[in-house]
RNA sequence: GUGGGUGUGGCCUAGCGGUUAGGGCGUCAGGUUGUGGCCCUGAAGGUCGUGGGUUCAAGUCCCAUCACCCACCCCA
């Protein structure tokens, strides 16, 4: 028997009213924010991502799906959704856009990961990117957008973890001080560490080991270490936050595993989740990034929510989405005139906007009307020999099971949120 | 990559080493001629993840393997 590969998953019928839910606001609220939409590739060249992501990166170091396409090309499906947007943006000279230009996608993104709850191999994310834009106020309303996401999700015990890991001119400063640090203390640490000592000092600080997390609590601080610019920069963004009264605090053991950010970083985390690693969003400032990609100096910034993380969470706060029957009208027919008639009304309704289920040919009446109950249509339309000769229907209204349960629902006044499963 | 847990029909699940593996949900068909939701009856559907082993006897014990879940790691 075939399954669905490792770390993917089937979104059911029974399923797509979340997607369709945090689907659909997400995009509302970017386009209250004033963001464009932009579909990237699914796959990108291999060497974009190992430039801007970083070599030594997870990621990049073991967590691609790379192949080789029958040209002979190299090729990897996408990692995360900032690196194919920089490069679109240098690609179409959007740069000549009035700027800031504001983007955002919902799309997969794929991690050879070992799967677990929250983490998947093939995993959506809604992302929004803001580019060419320097000042604070960006990081603020990138945060407050996010934020507004998911206040109106109904998502509850969100908090913004920030940080400032400061920029080209003041992080050789930091690191040099970190690694000053790190070269009393390196001997106790995990294995990881050590590597890491070599190759990316800054991911040190996030290490989960017991020892290592005690030795990375006293080490010094990277908003001890900023620019007159950028702590200007931390100091403004906490004021906006503040301002706009969004729940945050800072830590600064948070470090990014992308190679491209500076500055700002941040990450959403649900309080009262037991681990405090289950981030559902995050995102951060890459001023340097598309220079980098060999487009203008373009100052950046970015953030990434995962749609399963947020869906997930929504069904552990037990957030209440509603969705209205998708069927309006149920025709049930007998007889082969009235087969006939109702495949002809069927289609007129249709034809004027109905949602309309016919039943089947092959089927008792008595079974039609029970599917037509457990469709959760409106009305039933009935059409038998006599009908289909005297061009009538019989209308019958149905009061189905599922408009029962919603009743009872609202009832209990258990509605956070509403929805309405219809398109307009 | 490292640790731990689980694996019984589409879903949930009972099953102290021993008769034809039970139940619930769902599906399908009926409960008198053309009508739903409740109720009743019946049916279909399982090589008990897979492969070995122990035993007179294995869903039940042991080993391996695979898959899934959880944690580490990493991140959305």
């Amino acid at each position: 028997m075939y399954t669905a590969p490792r770390g993917t998953q089937d979104i059911l019928p029974i399923e797509q009213k979340y997607w369709h839910y945090v689907i659909s606001k997400a995009e509302d609220i970017a386009k209250r924010y004033g963001f464009a939409r932009i579909d990237t590739p699914l796959f990108e060249e291999t060497a974009l991502f190992h430039r801007s992501v970083g070599e030594v990166t997870d990621i990049v170091e073991k967590e691609t799906y790379d192949f080789k396409d029958k040209g002979g090309g190299y090729l990897t499906l996408r990692p995360e959704g900032t690196a194919p947007v920089a490069r679109a943006y240098i690609e179409h000279g959007l740069f000549n856009e009035p700027k800031p230009l504001k983007l955002y996608y919902i799309a997969p993104a794929f991690r050879y990961d070992r799967p677990q709850k929250g983490r998947f191999r093939q995993h959506y994310q809604f992302g929004g990117e803001i580019l060419g834009d320097a000042h604070p106020l960006a990081d603020g309303e990138t945060i407050s957008m996010l934020w507004q996401l998911y206040q109106e999700l109904a998502l509850k015990n969100i908090v913004f973890i920030i940080n400032s890991i400061g920029c080209a001119q003041c992080r050789p400063f930091y690191l040099k001080a970190l690694k000053d640090y790190y070269t009393k203390n390196i001997d106790g640490m995990c294995p990881d560490c050590k590597c890491r000592f070599e190759k990316n000092i800054l991911r040190l600080l996030d290490c989960k080991e017991e020892k290592c997390a005690s030795v990375a609590q006293k080490a010094p601080r990277s908003t001890d270490y900023l620019c007159l610019e950028c702590q200007t920069h931390h100091n403004t963004l906490k004021a906006y936050l503040a301002d706009l009264k969004i729940s945050f605090r800072e830590n600064h053991r948070l470090v990014r595993g992308l190679d491209y950010y500076n500055r700002t970083v941040f990450e959403a985390v649900p309080q009262d989740s037991s681990g405090q690693q289950s981030s559902i969003g995050g995102g951060g400032r890459y001023d340097n990034l598309v220079e980098q990609l060999g487009g203008p100096p373009t100052p950046a910034l970015g953030f990434g929510t995962g749609l399963e993380r947020i869906i997930l969470n929504l069904k552990e706060q037990r957030v209440a989405i509603f969705e209205i029957s998708h069927i309006d009208v149920y025709i049930a027919i007998m007889g082969s005139d009235g087969r006939q008639q109702g495949l002809l009304l069927a289609t007129n309704l249709r034809q004027q906007g109905y949602r309309v289920l016919l039943g089947s040919g092959e089927k008792s009446l008595k079974a039609q009307m029970k599917q037509a109950d457990k469709s959760g249509a409106k009305w039933a339309l009935i059409i038998g020999e006599e009908e289909a000769q005297q061009k009538t229907v019989i209308l019958k209204a149905l009061q189905n099971q599922q408009e029962q349960q919603n009743l009872e629902q609202k009832a209990l006044g258990n509605n956070p949120t509403k929805y309405l499963d219809k398109p307009s």
